[in-house]
DNA sequence: AAAAAATATTACAAAAATATTACGAGAGTA
DNA sequence: TACTCTCGTAATATTTTTGTAATATTTTTT
């Protein structure tokens, strides 16, 4: 089997160096990063099978690092705090955290938890750029080019378009893209939608108003080819 | 969407009132065990989403539990204990545990931990999709394709083939589709049917005239082949 | 604090879907 | 044959849903 790369995420030196020799010693290869920036680039240009994640980095809450990585990143993440504060546990796994542990940790139960995560995850590829025609999103970077050229997407057109390509081809309701988008309570407000599909339409389809991407569903909600 | 089921397994009278409690005003359903005999079996007839298990059964030690319920049963198992030691969490992890939790724990937690591995082990669903000769209805996806090409169907139209496809080469009732399609209090108004019908088959049948998908069952209802 | 950008709100026109109405065809029955 | 019942179909009306522009407000940047 092929030794699985996992990345360590985190600006506390000693930790690094504890974990590496850990995780060494255990058959993993290792990769550091000390800054969320880095952690991010690197999950990018070479997806690691697992990232540990600190909590308390400089550069960002690592609660907005889960978020990044978890538009694109589907493999398993660790978190690593010092703080055993419940809401943020809560907080880290309904952001797709898919474990938590609390400094200091014992490191035959860290790997004990990663081997079952790695277990669970060995089937799904990463995908991090979506092609389709004269599109092409990264995901990573949040840039949409067409024909090559990059396009520039608002924050909220970004994250709808996001969402639609990930579920190329199916049926996504109007209510699902209103609650991954702007939040569960705003599952009714479909007028939203309208108004962000058709800028979005605008800016990537070569006849907004014959859209070949973004295909209405009347009374369900959109579609993207 | 449907309540998820969580099975608990645990001797202790105390625990199986708290987590039910918990648990159900959570919206989950829950069954409880008092043994792993007991949990073993009801796993065995009536599959739950989720089991709590306790490691300390007074008819064996949870970690055999453990074993023989992976022997079949590939749902999200956690963990409880009151003792914390390393090498019993190990021992869970390695025999397919998916979370380990010492007593007592915090119940926000526990429920944010649910919610990571039922989010897991609903995403590793396959697409849900039905094919009858030149036809092939994604339910997932809510489209209808004919040798390959998708056909754009209305809302209704859609819920009306996908009952139909549903219970395919058995009649359906006229007041059954209503009900279905429509609601309760549309079932006296078949015409509706008539209506829709035509246009599926329209969309649907190489010869409108002579259905071979859609057929008519007279004075009773419909049958799709 | 001002300017710019993004997002929210409002209002109305356009398009699509659905409901309604009307009529004819075919099968079974007296 | 005439009658009744059920189904299919076309045409039209109504309702629902969507698209779009214009403006107001909020947020971000300078």
């Amino acid at each position: 089997m092929n030794k699985h790369t996992v990345l360590i995420i985190d600006d506390e030196v000693q930790i690094q160096k504890l974990l590496s020799i850990t995780l060494e010693s255990a058959g993993y290869k290792v990769v550091s990063a000390f800054s969320l920036k880095d952690g991010i680039s690197i999950t990018g240009s070479h997806p690691p099978d697992l990232i540990l994640l600190d909590i308390g980095l400089p550069d960002g809450s690592g609660q907005d690092g889960l978020k990044r990585l978890r538009e694109w990143y589907q493999g398993p993440i660790i978190m690593l705090t010092v703080m055993n504060d419940e809401k943020n546990i809560i907080h880290a796994f309904d952001n797709g955290a898919n474990d938590f542990l609390t400094k200091p940790f014992r490191t035959g139960e860290l790997l004990a938890r990663m081997r079952s995560l790695l277990k669970l995850s060995t089937q799904i590829k990463p995908e991090n750029v979506f092609v389709s025609g004269n599109l092409r999103i990264d995901y990573v970077g949040r840039i949409l080019r067409k024909n090559g050229e990059i396009i520039k997407l608002t924050a909220t057109e970004y994250n709808l378009l996001a969402i639609l390509s990930k579920y190329e081809g199916r049926i996504v309701t109007q209510a699902f893209l209103l609650k991954e988008v702007w939040g569960p309570s705003y599952q009714k407000e479909s007028h939203y939608l309208r108004i962000f599909i058709a800028q979005l339409r605008k800016k990537i389809e070569d006849n907004p108003a014959l859209p070949k991407h973004i295909i209405t569903e009347a009374s369900i909600g959109y579609r993207f080819m």
